[in-house]
RNA sequence: GCCGACGUAGCUCAAUCGGCAGAGCAACGCUCUUGUAAAGCGUAGGUUAUGGGUUCAAUUCCCAUCGUCGGCUCCA
């Protein structure tokens, strides 16, 4: 439940491609792997083997883990098979003519059955009526299947395909059933292909937040503070900051007021929430304070509905918004960590919208438009919105369906009206009430959650809130919840990937280097450099004994906007020669030329380093 | 939590079969006073994640714990 939480969303597959060539080779690859490895282990079970995004997986049930070294010689056979082009066969089989085909291979066993009853089918997608069963067979390797495949092994080019690394995986994604271990590899038509996905894996590994929040000195994760627990470095924490200040301020500019709440309560809090016992597994054990029991908090929620009940409403006081950088804690489980994207304490940008039933229309277009307000100005783009609606089968929500419609209504108008294109998918809303979610797609091609907008009638229910309306009667709230930034950890690993570490100026740790070139200029630099810091410029001043080439490297490494070199010609002139980190040359300007310029690029909050010079 | 890999100086990495723990960068010192991506020389830096075990001898082999990474599961 709720109250926006950080929730990801996984890489999706697009499903519409099954026919294409790349799913047939890969859908190919993965049968010879699970060929090549059958030979290496006669014994092996098999499970199942589809082609996914980028490449192939196969699970295998095998007497031992594989090593690196399995990969290389699987790897070699599966090039031998493809060598050999073997024809693909397709033959129908009926369910008993299959379960004698797989008597030694228990998991095809089970897939069998489930494929007879028309249960699920064998990728474990629901199906509605029985299927027909299929085999493909090439060489001696036959596999259930309904394909489709390339014609023969031959068509798959033999160095466009890799073996890239064994994972554990749960036999049908149930982590009560046995671990199978599972190869993923990718195949592409060319080598070329191959290559070129090769690459942006290695990209993607320079991009990590995790190496960049090192080398940029952003964060840290101390192993004694506590895993998922990361600290925030000075430089990191003025991008935190910055990112607050900007959301806070806008915010504030559109009738929010900020609250702030502590980090823990009673837990008769939670229990007249609901929140527990319900969630009780992400929550962190009881602190005993003079036998009374107290929680750390997972959300924000409850306290701020205290902040509502604290003093009487009129009908006058709505829309009320309450807004606050609160930091919650969630236990993960230890596996699940990562960086900043999966962490054991985070920072909601927080806020809570307590608005009348006939308001509900109005505030959420109100909140999509400071949503994509904000998006475009750190210059995220590419994104799509869904309407989460509740499960219409599925017993897993509460609360009058009507008053659900009204809420799936108001959402649906707003996007309509704010022309936001979005989708509606059934089962993604809260438990209390449908949202409006976006979902941002970052450089690597990976989808994320970022924003969220809840309506809620439960907690008003359960909190009995009430304001008084014009009728001099009291009524009862709607709540928003809503969070943009989502988690401010994760958002922020997200903008370190997005912009590779070079964050547009205004955002930027350091905004400008002074680079003197010899000694006798230091004088000049910090001149200059007082006179930038004094305009609100943040500012460094390069005074090691190094070389001015070993100063702009350090500078470049850093990804610092601007480097302003400083020699002989520059003192006497009162001038600087502006490098931008984006490699261009602007040549020397007067300081107050320069300053002027940056602090336009600044407080336009532009992705440009200068006017006329491309975003980098 | 589960499967697997890994953990050596602040960072990036070496160290043959179990036989004296090393380099580059960074730091510090000295020299050089420099014009758009790394000047030269020197100094210091380590209980090889932690705890235990095997051994004449452990960075190396074994066990446990902590942590990281790739997945799985989960994500109010």
């Amino acid at each position: 439940m709720s109250c926006h939480m950080e929730k990801e969303v996984n890489p999706i597959m697009n499903a519409s491609h099954e026919e294409s060539d790349l799913h047939r080779i890969r859908h190919s690859a993965a049968h010879i792997m699970a060929q090549a490895v059958l030979e290496i282990f006669p014994e092996g079970k098999i499970a199942i083997g589809p082609p996914i995004e980028d490449g192939f997986y196969y699970d295998f049930d095998l007497p031992r883990s594989l090593t690196p070294e399995d990969l290389a010689v699987i790897e070699k056979r599966m090039q031998e098979i493809i060598q050999h082009d073997y024809p693909f066969e397709y033959r129908e089989v009926s369910a008993d003519e299959a379960r004698q085909l797989y008597k030694d291979q228990p998991y095809k066993i089970e897939l069998i059955d489930g494929l007879e009853q028309g249960g699920v089918d064998e990728y474990g997608e629901k199906i509605s009526e029985a299927v027909v069963i299929s085999t493909y067979r090439h060489d001696g390797f036959e596999d259930l299947c309904r394909g489709p495949h390339v014609a023969s092994t031959g068509k798959i080019n033999p160095d466009a395909v890799k073996l890239l690394n064994v994972a554990g995986a749960y036999w049908r994604g149930d982590e009560n059933r046995p671990m199978l271990q599972r190869i993923y590899g990718t195949a592409w038509e060319t080598p070329d292909q191959l290559q070129d996905y090769l690459r942006r894996l290695e990209e993607a590994k320079e991009r990590d937040h995790r190496k960049l929040g090192k080398e940029l000195d952003l964060f840290v994760i101390s192993p004694l503070v506590g895993a998922g627990l990361p600290l925030w470095k000075p430089k990191g924490a003025l991008v935190r900051q910055l990112l607050i200040d900007f959301l806070m301020q806008t915010q504030m500019a559109r009738g929010y007021m900020p609250v702030s709440t502590p980090h823990i309560g009673k837990i008769d809090l939670y229990k007249t929430s609901g929140h527990y016992p319900y969630y009780k597994d992400s929550q962190y054990t009881p602190i005993d304070v003079d036998g009374e029991l107290f929680l750390l908090k997972p959300m924000n929620c409850p306290h701020h509905i205290e902040i509502y009940r604290s003093e009487m409403h009129s009908y006058r006081d709505l829309p009320l918004r309450v807004a606050e950088f609160g930091t919650v804690y969630r236990y993960e489980k230890a596996g699940e960590l990562a960086g900043l994207t999966r962490v054991r304490g985070f920072t909601q940008d927080d806020a809570h919208l307590f608005v009348a039933p006939d308001q509900l229309e109005e505030e959420f277009i109100g909140v999509i438009d400071l949503i994509r307000y904000i998006y475009k100005s750190l210059g995220l783009d590419d994104f799509r919105t869904r309407v989460g609606t509740h499960d219409q089968e599925k017993d897993k929500w509460i609360g009058d369906p009507a008053v659900w419609d009204q809420a799936i209504q108001a959402i649906i108008n707003a996007a309509e009206k704010s022309g936001v294109p979005y989708t509606v998918e059934e089962g993604e809303a809260a438990f209390y009430g449908p949202k409006l979610d976006f979902i941002f797609r970052d450089v690597l091609k990976r989808d994320w959650q970022l924003s969220t907008v809840q309506v809620d009638n439960n907690l008003p229910a359960r909190f009995e809130l009430e304001y008084i309306g014009a009728d001099n009667q009291p009524h009862r709230p709607v709540m928003i919840h809503r969070a943009l930034y989502g988690s401010l950890e994760r958002f922020i690993a997200i903008l370190i990937e997005q912009y590779n570490g070079a964050f547009p100026v205004w955002l930027a740790p350091v905004q400008a280097v002074l680079i003197p070139i010899a000694d006798r200029h230091h004088e000049y630099a910090y001149r200059v450099a007082r006179q930038l810091k004094d305009a609100g410029m943040r500012v460094e001043v390069d005074d090691s004994s190094n070389r001015m080439n070993a100063k702009i490297r350090a500078a470049q490494t850093q990804k610092i906007p601007y480097m302003l070199v400083v020699g002989d010609r520059e003192a006497e002139a009162g001038a600087v020669a502006v490098r931008l980190r984006s490699e261009e040359d602007l040549g020397a300007k007067p300081v107050g030329a320069f300053l002027a310029m940056a602090k336009d690029v600044i407080d336009s909050r532009s992705m440009a380093l200068a006017p006329e010079v491309e975003a980098k």
